[in-house]
Parts: C-alpha cells; structure tokens; sequence
DNA sequence: GATGAATGAGTGTTCATTCAT
DNA sequence: TATGAATGAACACTCATTCAT
C-alpha cells in the first residue's frame, strides 16, 4: 500500500527501511518529534505557570494541525504498544506530565495526563467532531482542556 | 484467528456470519448496547443532574469494566470510520450528547462530548494507567471527568 | 515452485503443510523411511554377514532407484544439517553403522560409514555416472561398496 | 550476502563480475585449480604406482584442509550439475580417472572414480564426522580410500 | 451446523540485476 | 572503482471468502 501509495516499487522502498517497523517508527518519530519540541519549547519558560499554558496551546494546535497522524499514533493500540517500551517514548511522556503536574508522581497525575492526552488526541479523531473547522475545535479543545486541569479559563 | 480463538473451523464461523465486518459489527453492536443501556437508565432518571451523574458514572464503570474492547471500539479508526456513518451510533451519540449538555447543540458542546469520550475511553488503553487497579482507576477518571463537566466533585 | 509444478495455488499447499520446512521434512522423511526399511529388513536376517549383504545391497537398490531424491537428501548441505541434530535421523544412522561395522564405536567406523553413504548417495548423482545404466551402476556400485568394506566380491 | 560479508555494495561487486553465475564459477575455478594442481604434480611422478599415490593423499590432503569449499563445490547438486558440461571440468575429471585407473574406459572405472570423490567429499561435509580432528579425518579417509581402491595400505 | 479443500489478493521481504553518477 | 537508487520477479506466508459435502 506505501509503496502504491508513493508510486514506486516495494523494492525501493525496501531500499529505504530495512523493515516495515522501520517506516512506522520514523512516521510516528517525526510526529513524537513535534510533540517533544512543543514539550521543549514549554520547559523553556521561567514560570510553571506559563510552562503550562505553552504545553497545552501547544499541543492542542498540533492535535487539530494534524488531526489524523497524531491521532493515529497517540491511539491506535499497536504503535502506542510498541512505543509504550521506548525509552525515548517513555522520557517524553515523563517530562510532559512534570510540566503539567509539577513532580507530582500519584497515580492522580499520570491518570490526569493520559486523560489529557487521550481526550485531545481522540477528540480531533472522533466523528462527533468532524465536521468543525479547525479554528473552532482548537479553541473549544483549549478551553475545555483547560477547565478540565482546573485552570482559569 | 477469531477461527482459532474459539476452536472451529473458518467456514464455522463463516456458517454464523456472512462477511467479517459483520462479525465486527456485532461485536461492536454488543459493546455499543452496553453504552446504549447506560445512556437508557440516565435518560430515565428524573432530574438533569441526576442523569448527568448516573451517565457519568456509567461510562466509567463501562470503560474500565472493559477496558479492551470499549477502548478498541472506541478509539480503533477503522472502526470508529465504520460506524460514524450509522444511523444507530449517531443517534446513540446524540442521546449521550443530550444527557450531557442539555439540548445544547453549539460546536463546543460536541467538542466536550468528544474529548469526555476520548477521554475515558483512550485513558483506560494507554500505558500509562495500565498498572492501576480497576477501583483507583475508576475513582480518578469519574473525578477527573466531573471536574472536565465543571461539575462538583 | 512446489504449487505450480502439482498446479495448484500456494493458499492450497499452505492448507496442507504449514510452513516450507514442513513440506520439506514430509519429502526427506518419505524418503528416508525407505532407508529405515532397508535397515530394518537388514536387522531381522540372522547373521551378521547375511545382514550387511542386505544392507548394503538395499542401500545400493535404494540409491540407483531413486537417483535424484536420494543424492538430494543424503548430500543437500541445508537437508542434512536439518536432520543432523534430528533424533529420529541420528537413531537412524546409529542402527545403519551397528549393522555395517558391529559394535564398534571408534572413529574409524564412523568416518567408514560415512563414507560410504557419501560415497552411494554421492556417487548416483555425479555427472560421471550420469549416462551409464540402473543395472550397471547398480552392480558396479554394490561391487566396489564390498570392496571399500573389505568383504569378498 | 556477498557483498555484504566483503563490505563493499552491490553494485561494487558488479563491477567485478557480470552475473552472479561467474562469482560461482569464479570462486569454484578456485578450487578446481587446487585439484588440478593436485592431478598436475601426480601425474609428473614417474611410476603409474607412485602418481597414485600422490594423487590420493593429494585429494584427501585438500578435501579436509578446505571442507567445507570442497564438500559445497564438489556435492551441492546445481553447482555440480553446471560444471558437468564445461569442458574444463570433464577435462579434469578425465585426467584424474587416468590417474586412478590408467587407460580403463569401462563403466568401472567411471563409477570407481565417481564415488571415490563422492566418497571423499561427501565425507568430509557428513555430520557424522564433524567432531573428528583434521589429522585423524585425514588419516582415515586415506586408509579407506586405499582400501576402496584395492590397493595396499 | 460443521468441515476440508481451495482460491485470489494481498503482505513483508529478498535477490539478481541495471543504470546514472 | 565505486555508489545510491531503482526494478522485476520471486518467495514464504496470511486472510477473507466460497463451495461441495
């Protein structure tokens, strides 16, 4: 299908990647990508606060940009499964919730930021939703994300 | 490897259903009932909050109940593609968005009904939760997704 | 190769063998069930030398008969290597050697007895050979497998 | 594989040899020329007893130094079967059956020398054999082989 | 109500080869 | 001399489906 897709043989695409894994890994690395710059650029600010904020205006402006790939690897079981026991994965998904929950480590904070990730990440996916343009489903994403962390709106 | 799973032949099932989507859907239809049943009782319930509430704790109980199938069910695109053009998952969806939101039909009461969705149903596949137990588990996403309604604990 | 030789599809050998190996082991163990025979038949005679006479004449009827199958599975590198470490093969050759050479275990009867299957089994498919007659390698062959043995002609 | 092993690409070894079929018979004609260095020094020897000597020891000499080369060269059936009409090949095997059995042309002599290379070979290649030591192999198959040939230890 | 046999259309992968650079 | 990119043809194997029994 890749390689119909692309319009070349499967045998160049073979040329590339060594396996398939490899193509998975490398789309789902350049989305994980986005994400962890969005992370970065939010540890960079001076207040927790503003931290925060960053992070979520981020995410969500990700989320609804690219509706389908994120969607895709935040949710569908096979990639997140594997992913689940990459370090890299892993690391990403620590930092993400310490801006979030500050060193919170109760089972409450890691709840709260798969919720979180879910809830963003499936919505844009969902059908409910499908027909919004982007600018009003970032802005409600946003705002009920938001309320959803118990922050002021 | 359904087949295999139950220890019959291909052409058994094959004898029971006509296509595998079909089988899908009546897995899915047997998930989705289960949703349908929690979303009948709220309806009954004689006050709005009461609905709310007994909706909400019911999704969560479904979800973490079972966690598998419903986040599959849920959050698989394949199949979320295939029944976003149901008349019974629309109407379904609908109902649920009316017990939620009121007879609120603006963009953002879709966005919540999405994201609530998600929500529970992709927090309960992620790997993140999956060492909870099944009580804390429940818990935290019915606190969380009061919290996300702006309802009181 | 193997399905569209019978004329069938692939799907249809996969229905009966379920992996390329296990077509494989059916061949070389049809095969080499004629071997087991020949031994077997040579087991029951109540001499020894009545015995290796039946061996060895067996060995040789076998080999000629079946010139292709029976080089292919006695000297294929992959085959051989497959049943060397095969319970079933090892026994097979341990009872071979005990009728040729006795109960001797020294290392000299077992380079002798590998000798002479390589030297059989070989020999049947060497483009030296490849125009002479079945009566005529038959009988050179058993002549010259005495003569390695060291038995009168 | 190959190039792989070697390091270089593809494409490199392309450079080198047109078709895979002469890498073989490069690597084969390798070989050959150390049995036809072999045939060569025995048939210089003065006495017809003393060039069969040197070419039986010199024939176990090199099947035991080089097992696995040899064993693949002179018993893998499509190698074999692509040197049985090369005329260089036929002429060397013709060479060495002079060695052994002098003028003879009878079918004897065709399926003596057949199955003393077949013998030899195979031998060395036979999971039978493959925990002996280079020496005591050696030793053996030179005693045997004399034996085979009916000459005196 | 179930089975065994078969099929067409895929998928993931390798391999021998070519060609422009 | 060497490389990177590509290809056609195969191969081992799976899967959804059909059909005669």
């Amino acid at each position: 299908m890749i390689a119909d897709e692309i319009g070349v043989t499967k045998a160049a695409v073979y040329h590339q990647f060594r396996t398939k894994e490899e193509i998975v890994v490398a789309a789902a690395e350049a989305e994980l990508a986005r994400l962890a710059q969005v992370v970065e650029v939010a540890e960079e600010q001076r207040s927790r606060k503003r931290a925060r904020d960053v992070l979520l205006s981020g995410i969500v402006q990700l989320a609804v940009d690219r509706r389908r790939s994120v969607g895709t690897i935040l949710s569908d079981p096979v990639i997140v499964g594997f992913f689940a026991d990459h370090a890299y994965f892993q690391d990403l998904m620590h930092r993400l919730r310490r801006v979030l929950t500050g060193d919170d480590d109760r089972p409450e904070a890691h709840v709260r930021t798969a919720m979180l990730l879910a809830a963003v990440s499936g919505a844009v996916m969902h059908p409910i939703v499908q027909d919004l343009d982007d600018a009003t489903l970032r802005e409600q994403l946003l705002r009920l994300a938001r309320r959803f962390l118990g922050l002021p709106a």
